[in-house]
DNA sequence: GCCGAATGTTGAAGCGCTTCGATAGATCCC
DNA sequence: GGGATCTATCGAAGCGCTTCAACATTCGGC
């Protein structure tokens, strides 16, 4: 392997010049940058990336933690690590993989060791075990969900309690006065993963505002829980009109159900899915969706730890409080309509 | 942070002893390793990566090289990441998560910065542009996926050839003398990504020996995509009674539709799929399906790359070929029975 | 009871880089 | 035109660990 003083060697310089040619904490002239530059390019040098974490103590990785379960919804998961990965690129970080596996531990072994110099948290709890140790280690992170309390963190999340607004607003706005939640697995809620809690919060605030009626039901999502939470849907409030579905893997089996029972979407009964674009467009039914902007939260998330770390130019600012919530947007597609029995958009 | 020197301080050895004690590369008589443990563990001592990295020019890290595109089935590469990071540490040693994105250019990286110590690649092309380096760096790799030339190259792969000829061996058995073929979309195809073909052949093979006829229609995932293909397919062949698929984006449209036009599964038409178990359970009808080995495939690379490392035992070996294609199960479920017109197996 | 071999421990030399303080010229101002 | 100020470069001191050769000690064998 190349080394920094075999470059120094070929270019006529001392090592520390190659070093400040590299990192660009002093000014060099240009002549003789360019033969520095010259130089790294014919012995085709890299820096080695232990020599420099031990003298800077800075390694250039950020690590993520990823769950491990199968009961969340897996494109999601990784369209965030692609984005969390492609946006480090661009800080000129890499990513380093974690799973849920170890727990705590994993953050403690990490930022003892200086492997990262930052973390990423997904799926976030309302009480993470995770979190003491974040808090006290003194390393930037930032976690993608938000805690019950987020003092001292950096948070990026949808804004599931708008989401779950927006959804009621767009179903009632089309005269649906009885609407169900076909919501995430039970798992996920007796886990207290937060955001399945806070886009029932926003449902039915906004229904109470609205005065519709709402009837929730978790659903895992195989073709048979699908059919079992319909039925009982059906069963207790016949005059459902409307679906708010947030278990993406639920959605292609509702649909088909639907269909079997003679149930069109959306002329008797309107769907609104919480899910990826690419998903909602893809259905028999284009669905209307509000996005999980997946790539935005991995990207927002690296560049919190970065400025946090003081390496996106603005000082260090660990143990700030910092919560950033996504506004949802919500695209009309086929699947929503009028309510069958009413005429259509409230007055007002 | 508490470093070597202050852990050996406290316990009352040199430095180097603690390193022993750490790496256990010489015998430490029992009572002073256990002083020395103590100490690490009251100091909460936990070693430095990059200055371990710098001294033993090992950094206890493998790359993992994700492919970025969407076209793959997602599902199936998290589960081959989550088994790499899993055996990973069972090995002591992390993952860092490449995207496709940097191509060619991140495993020059890796490779020259020392980054990691060996690298696993996935969704590899049959002519590859990272392979050349990858074979001149003199780092262990495996590739999970088969190139068309594996010379000199570590490859873990399920034998899709055999899966193909599974499948139509099951149906045959069955009776089914006319079958089609729902591929991956026409991009994996145009990428030469291998494994298609490669199953492709197998059920051609197999096809021809036992007097099947076969029709091989690429599709996409979307469910147009589907009804579109499954229309052209019974178009050209009405009296198709079986059907592989392949692409795992497509099942779920494909029995929604197949039931909207009422083709009872398996009464009227039996389906394999080449997909994971566990989406196999989760269908309408659960389906007869060869199971694709995420798991076991992320474990043998990292095995792979431990053992050529010589850090599982064995010596280094880099630049050994060594291909293994695990070999295909299949799990007969409800979605496969006799062919409608047939009166059940063949004789013999 | 002495020799050679095990066994357990140490000191010191790096690994390849960053970074600080120092230095030698070039540039400026009045 | 000479001190003050910049600019561009260098030398050297580490960063925290691993590992090698060397040194004590203990032990078994005869």
């Amino acid at each position: 392997m190349v080394t920094l003083a075999e470059v120094a060697r070929h270019a006529g310089v001392s090592a520390s010049t190659v070093s400040y040619v590299l990192s660009g904490k002093r000014t060099i002239s240009s002549g003789t940058r360019q033969r520095v530059e010259q130089s790294i390019r014919e012995l085709g040098y890299h820096p080695n990336a232990g020599a420099r974490a031990l003298a800077s103590s800075r390694s250039n990785i950020i690590a993520l933690m990823m769950p491990l379960r199968t009961d969340m919804y897996v494109p999601v998961m990784m369209e965030i690590a692609v984005a969390v990965a492609t946006t480090a690129r661009e800080h000129q970080h890499d990513v380093l993989l974690l799973t849920g596996q170890e727990g705590p531990e994993a953050v403690r072994r990490v930022v003892g060791s200086g492997l990262a110099d930052a973390m990423i948290l997904m799926d976030v709890e309302l009480e993470d075990d995770r979190l003491p140790l974040v808090r006290e280690a003194r390393r930037p992170a930032a976690l993608i969900g938000l805690p019950a309390d987020p003092r001292g963190l950096a948070c990026v999340d949808l804004d599931f309690a708008a989401t779950g607004r927006l959804c009621v607003e767009h179903l009632a706005g089309h005269g649906h006065r009885d609407i169900a939640v076909v919501g995430e697995a039970p798992a996920v809620y007796e886990r207290h993963t937060g955001f399945a809690e806070r886009t029932l919060d926003g449902i039915r605030e906004k229904s109470a505002e609205l005065g519709v009626r709402v009837l929730h039901r978790p659903c895992e999502g195989s073709y048979e829980s699908v059919a079992g939470t319909l039925a009982r849907i059906f069963d207790e409030r016949p005059g459902t009109t409307g679906l708010v579905v947030q278990n993406e893997s639920a959605i292609e089996p509702l649909l088909s159900l639907l269909r079997q029972q003679g149930r069109a979407v959306p002329e008797d009964i309107s769907v609104v899915a919480i899910c990826p674009d690419q998903v909602a467009g893809q259905t028999s039914v284009a669905l209307t969706s509000v996005a999980i902007p997946a790539q935005e939260m991995g990207r927002r998330a690296v560049e919190m730890v970065m400025t946090r770390a003081g390496l996106g130019g603005a000082p260090a600012m660990t143990g700030t409080e910092q919560v950033e919530l996504l506004p949802p947007r919500l695209t009309v597609r086929a699947s929503t309509g009028p309510a069958p029995a009413a005429a259509g958009p409230l007055p007002g």
